[in-house]
DNA sequence: ACCGGTTTCAAGCGGGTGTTTGAATGATAC
DNA sequence: GTATCATTCAAACACCCGCTTGAAACCGGT
């Protein structure tokens, strides 16, 4: 049920291991001694498989991301197939990009959900060559959906939209992590219908989503920046 | 211009430096020796002063984030004495919580830019030692903040306002942090007009977080989670 | 049965980690 | 001037890191 066929048993166990601990400890946190134990495997196996830690963590992003970022773009595929010539609507322009990905968060089984958690968290990674990976496997889904987008909200400027975009993977980063940090701002009580989750969460972004990417543009300047405003 | 007194030079001087630091590296990356190097100050400071990385870690969260949580309890205070009985505008209530916030990040000179970017990271961060640390910090304000919530927006289920919440939260870390992170999605051919980026950030965040937090409610169980939809 | 290539393994490498120590230094009070 | 305290410092501590090594184990083909 894995995304992607095993090249060796050991090390896709090591990538099964290594995605569960990055997810729950960190890149740094993570020892290849922690993930080979856990893996079953010997630490050795490690740079056997993959020749470093980087590396290892790059293959990791690769076997999924790939995936995850073919599915976008088959999406828009058929949208815009369907759509001829007209613009594609907005909604439908951010369901083909987060639905697929508030899916994969949702595959607790395949070890999407660890994945999904992970690859949010990485979005604002510190670490360098992170950075230039994420940017180089995002890069052509990004200008695709980006022009699609464009072509949709002909009547928002380019550089608005960018910052909606960027909030928008900032809401949906904290959606897919949320199972934990959900906790942190006090809904734990809830019992937790596991089997609706999924859905529901589906639903509750892509409300918040588009309410966000349609909201009406902010007339500039709107607050003074200083603090002194006494009272309503 | 710092939020808080020196209780030293030299631990206010780590101070700074570490949060720099973690900034733009990260907790676990960031050793000890190059905290106390742009600290010029010796290694054994940092056990001398505040005991353990640990401990210095959470004392840097403390002297910002007691007095970041204060603003915002002030401002609701104020807005809540204003208004009397009744409920206070939902969008004056996010600007108490997340203008403060975002006013803090726009502080380039006094660190809280430094510090609000390592912050919105931390949220999703993994160390256990941290969660806990920062829900306990939080509790009172955010107990505070959902009540004048749920008063605000009574047509809104409660669970459904925590998960927009968590949503915001979303937004507004991936905004704070995002002058960097920006650039992955491509924004950065635009020349970064640096006065007005603060005042800008504010409105186009506060317009995407209302715009979001006022979204209709979505239907229950909207979409099938299965991917089947064959197109528009 | 023997071989060539792939994979596993225990052991060890150099180096960096957070933390500790005990002496040197500075400042303050009597 | 000397005793007292807080602070700094160089050096070392024990430990763990990612990575390498060279030999052992496995395995299909002939």
């Amino acid at each position: 049920m894995t995304t992607v066929a095993p090249i060796s048993d050991t090390s896709s166990r090591i990538l099964d291991a290594a995605e569960r601990l990055f997810m729950a400890h960190g890149f740094e946190a993570t020892t290849l001694r922690m993930i080979t134990a856990e893996a079953q495997a010997n630490i050795a196996a490690v740079n056997y498989h993959f020749g470093s830690k980087e590396a290892l963590i790059e293959e990791l992003f690769r076997r999924r991301l790939t995936w995850l970022n073919e599915q976008r773009l088959a999406a828009l595929d058929r949208l815009e197939a369907a759509a001829g010539d007209a613009p594609v609507k907005p909604r439908q322009i951010v369901e083909a990009f987060f639905g697929v990905a508030i899916r994969m968060a949702a595959d607790t089984e395949g070890g999407g959900c660890n994945f999904m958690r992970l690859l949010s968290r990485t979005y604002t990674e510190p670490a360098e060559f992170v950075k230039n990976f994420l940017a180089e496997e995002y890069a052509e889904v990004l200008a695709r959906f980006k022009a699609a987008f464009f072509k949709a909200l002909p009547d928002v400027p380019q550089e608005e939209f960018l910052w909606r975009f960027h909030f928008m993977l900032g809401a949906m980063s904290y959606a897919v992590s949320g199972a934990d940090a959900i906790n942190v701002i006090g809904a734990g009580q809830r019992d937790r219908d596991q089997a609706g989750d999924a859905d529901a969460l589906y639903a509750r972004l892509m409300s918040f989503l588009i309410g966000g990417l349609r909201a009406p543009l902010p007339e500039r300047a709107a607050k003074p920046s200083k603090k002194p405003r006494k009272a309503a």
